[in-house]
DNA sequence: GTCTATAAATAGATAGAC
DNA sequence: GTCTATCTATTTATAGAC
């Protein structure tokens, strides 16, 4: 520890939020634990509870700036002036940026997703349709314009994020992997993968493939 | 319930299996819940216990037996005297198999990707090996014919199993979005998913993309 | 806003009867 | 092999002082 921080209203709320989401990434909803969240964000128990309604309440907050933030982002592509083919890709490289932006997004992500939504509440639910009404329109654009056929958003959406997600948070598991093998598990860079994501849907989506 | 079923020998220890199975994939292994496993195997806690040591080791016996099947599948098809790019398609066609065998096998695995592998055992690990291993020498054959570009097999391996597990596991999710809005989240066949997903691993493999 | 207890409930694990 | 009862540890949540 070195000089004393200066501590700003609000801070504390902050940092309980950060331990959280990546109390949450690691170890799931039911194997999170308040107590460690407390320490982490070098506070107390009574601090998290002081800031958030509940367990509950905390993680639903992380899920809400997690979509609320790609829904944005997405959002704005959409409606950009771009042809459709630039838009796809401003689509991959924007939910690249936001989960790579928050360490703990691919992680919960996932784990939501096997988990089916349990955590979801009605207003995040809603942002989540409004991402895959986002790539819905851009797909309607493409297909108007004859460069796209028209593929149900939910299959171009899972091919962009399923790779994406695994990728983002598979790093410390191909270090275990490759530390018991000489398997070439390591060496593909964070922009080889968002590259390869962005043709791979275009390639799909302009019937290529 | 109908008639009285003839109990076998050994007939618990499945029951107990294949209800941990499902509790693990729907709530995680920190949300799973003994005696709510040991309430659907009708049985009770205690049972559990006569046949595995603990939550862990009864986990990992699920873990074993999931990556084990895949693991045989897929050794077999590398071993097989198929054309390469036959190899690929049969290899996607094996996961797929094997997943949609096991209801919990998509969740199971996304949570084990989200976590980084914290709950697997040396010897499960040494199948995820021998699985990576099997698609590598695949694509070393076919890089080897001149057929495919030698890209690492990790990269390889996330573009096929994390859309055919998000696919697999999402079921629940997408009508849960499809109840609350009109996205056409639906109408997405299991065959058009492995065939779309053989497509794309060949097309990247042949350098098509 | 921040802390120290502590209440109250849950859940993994085991003892011991049958 | 199967059960009931229980022990013990963990953990969400809160009361109340400062």
């Amino acid at each position: 520890m070195a000089a004393r921080r200066r501590v700003a209203a609000g801070d504390s709320r902050d940092r309980v939020f950060a331990a959280a989401a990546a109390e949450f990434a690691s170890r799931g909803f039911a194997g999170a634990n308040m107590d460690r969240i407390a320490r982490a964000a070098r506070l107390n128990k009574a601090m998290i509870y002081y800031h958030f309604a509940g367990k509950t309440a905390l993680y639903r907050a992380i899920l809400s700036d997690m979509f609320g933030a790609v829904r944005a982002a997405v959002l704005a592509v959409a409606a950009s002036d771009r042809a459709p083919d630039d838009k796809i890709r401003d689509y991959v490289a924007a939910i690249a940026r936001e989960a790579e932006a928050r360490p703990h997004f691919p992680p919960i992500w996932l784990r939501e997703i096997a988990e089916g939504g349990t955590h979801v509440d009605e207003a995040t639910l809603g942002y989540l349709r409004d991402v895959l009404g986002a790539l819905g329109r851009i797909i309607a654009e493409g297909t108007h314009d004859g460069r796209f056929q028209p593929l149900p958003a939910f299959m171009v959406q899972a091919g962009i994020i399923a790779p994406l997600m695994v990728f983002f948070a598979t790093s410390r598991l191909r270090e275990k992997i490759a530390r018991l093998t000489q398997a070439d598990v390591t060496g593909v860079s964070r922009e080889a993968v968002v590259a390869h994501i962005q043709r791979v849907t275009l390639a799909q989506l302009e019937g290529k493939i």
